[in-house]
RNA sequence: GGAGAAAUGGCCGAGUGGUCGAAGGCGCACGCCUGGAAAGUGUGUAUACUAUGUGAAAUAGUAUCGAGGGUUCGAAUCCCUCUUUCUCCGCCA
């Protein structure tokens, strides 16, 4: 969410900026300096009648001491109503500020202004295309049915357990996803990150903190006998750890890993996008988090993509980075690059990490901030996030790519978490 | 799940109705002392909002002692609800 005061100040350029995102802020900008004018006339209202209020309660005080109770009955009418007063006013404070809440998260962050014009991922740009396509010649068979033939992720037996989008993997197809997890955690470790383990299942103030509520909370499984929202990914509680934090800018770069599973509804897809492994509704997922000071996390954001682009490279994935337009780039973030590996049985091309920076608008929702050395003033730290990787297409073009007539082959990279070379 | 105890600033901890945003200690920052350091010593050390100020600084006001509500002219302090933590019992990987 932006600050108040960056809308105050630069109501013309935010407007302008958001058509990038095709969006309209023109009207619910209008509406939040309308509704700011009101919240700040009433809070200067109140405190004066609040200080009001505490300078006569202490003369009552006095008056009682030296005995003159008459005169501080007399006070305690006026102190009424005060009283009355100050009780409509902040009752009116407490709405007008829900309300300003209500339009602030409406409202979509700035994109950054590399961020190209479009309207959906059609209008993403390639930034490059890495690693040569294998040709597989016409017997290829899409990873859905590897899968069956070397019985190493059962789909229809995940129907059976919970329902559609929650295979079960079995045998070397398990022990795969093992090893992908601890490949892609221990390379995280390396690159700097520390690794947390945070719960799968997060409060409404975390689902907040992160921008998944209130506007994508379809999108996640709600607990609801305890009010609790299983992680659509670990960018949510990871994020969420320095919640309501302030740094010292000497703390920077933040740098965090986690492994969780991810849960997404997914509601509203259909199709050929769901089929095998494409779209799940419980993946694996290795994310990395950073956070950094505001000068520096465009750096951070070329570092996290370098260090995503490693992870693909060294699984000798075909792969392309896209900078997302303003259509397709999400709502909280200023500035997304997506990789794609290629499925090659598919002919397809599959997302499997998304790297973000988000400025301080998950900061500001957070109340996570930072002081730089000396200064009393603080400020909003830079969040960023990015996959490092996410599970099930990976393995999917893995799959595809790497068949032969002897077997799937594992690439060079995994093997000693694999323990095997080959999947027959 | 049942019974009891507790929750105060970065940390420890005092504070049972007004003079308390809060003693004291630790930590931290800056200064003095020192050849340098330690010890000693002095000063400072929460956050948000509002007003004045072009901004920054500054000044004033308001709120915040787990959260929310209540009693009272006045609440860290009394009452209610909730949350969390600890101890005991029960259940349990």
């Amino acid at each position: 969410m932006l600050t108040l005061r960056y809308i105050q100040e630069n109501k013309d350029f935010i407007i302008e900026r958001l058509k990038i995102k095709n969006f309209n802020a023109l009207e619910i900008i209008k509406q939040i300096l309308e509704l700011d004018n009101q919240r700040r006339s009433t809070q200067n209202n109140m405190d004066n009648n609040q200080s009001e209020l505490n300078k006569l309660s202490k003369e009552i005080g006095q008056l009682f001491k030296s005995g003159k109770v008459e005169e501080a009955n007399h006070v305690k009418d006026r102190n009424a109503d005060l009283k009355e007063n100050i009780k409509k006013q902040s009752e009116e404070l407490t709405k007008i500020e829900s309300d300003l809440t209500g339009l602030l998260v409406q409202i979509p962050n700035i994109p950054h202004e590399s961020v190209p014009p479009g309207k959906g991922e059609q209008d993403n740009v390639e930034v490059r295309a890495e690693g040569t396509k294998p040709d597989l010649g016409e017997k290829a068979l899409p990873h859905w049915e590897l899968a069956k033939k070397y019985d190493i992720i059962d789909f229809e037996l995940g129907v059976k357990l919970t329902g559609s989008g929650f295979p079960v993997y079995k045998g070397k197809g398990a022990k795969l996803q093992r090893a992908l997890i601890n490949y892609f955690l221990d390379k995280a470790i390396d690159a700097g990150y520390s690794e947390v383990l945070p719960p799968l299942m997060v409060n409404e103030d975390s689902g907040f903190g992160t921008g998944q509520l209130p506007d994508k909370e379809g999108q996640m499984y709600h607990v609801t006998a305890d009010n609790l929202y299983l992680i659509p990914t670990a960018e949510v509680p990871v994020t969420n750890i320095y919640r309501d934090e302030i740094l010292s800018a000497r703390d920077f770069p933040i740098k965090m890993t986690a492994y969780t599973p991810c849960f997404r509804r997914e509601a509203g897809s259909y199709g050929k996008d769901v089929r095998g492994l494409n779209r799940l509704h419980q993946f694996d997922k290795v994310e990395i988090v950073q956070l950094q000071h505001p000068e520096k996390s465009y750096d951070t954001l070329q570092e996290m993509l370098n260090h995503v682009e490693n992870l693909v490279k060294s699984l000798n994935l075909p792969y392309r980075i896209l900078k997302l337009c303003g259509g397709d780039i999400s709502f909280t973030s200023a500035l997304t690059y997506d990789f794609e590996v290629f499925a090659a049985a598919q002919e397809k091309w599959l997302e499997v990490s998304s790297v973000s920076n988000f400025e301080s608008y998950q900061a500001n929702r957070l109340k996570l901030r930072f002081k730089e050395d000396g200064e009393k003033k603080t400020k909003l730290a830079h969040t960023l996030n990015g996959s490092a990787l996410a599970l099930p297409r990976i393995l999917a073009a893995l799959l595809e790519n790497n068949q032969t007539p002897n077997g799937i082959v594992v690439p060079d990279a995994l093997r000693k978490y694999t323990g095997f070379d080959i999947i027959d």
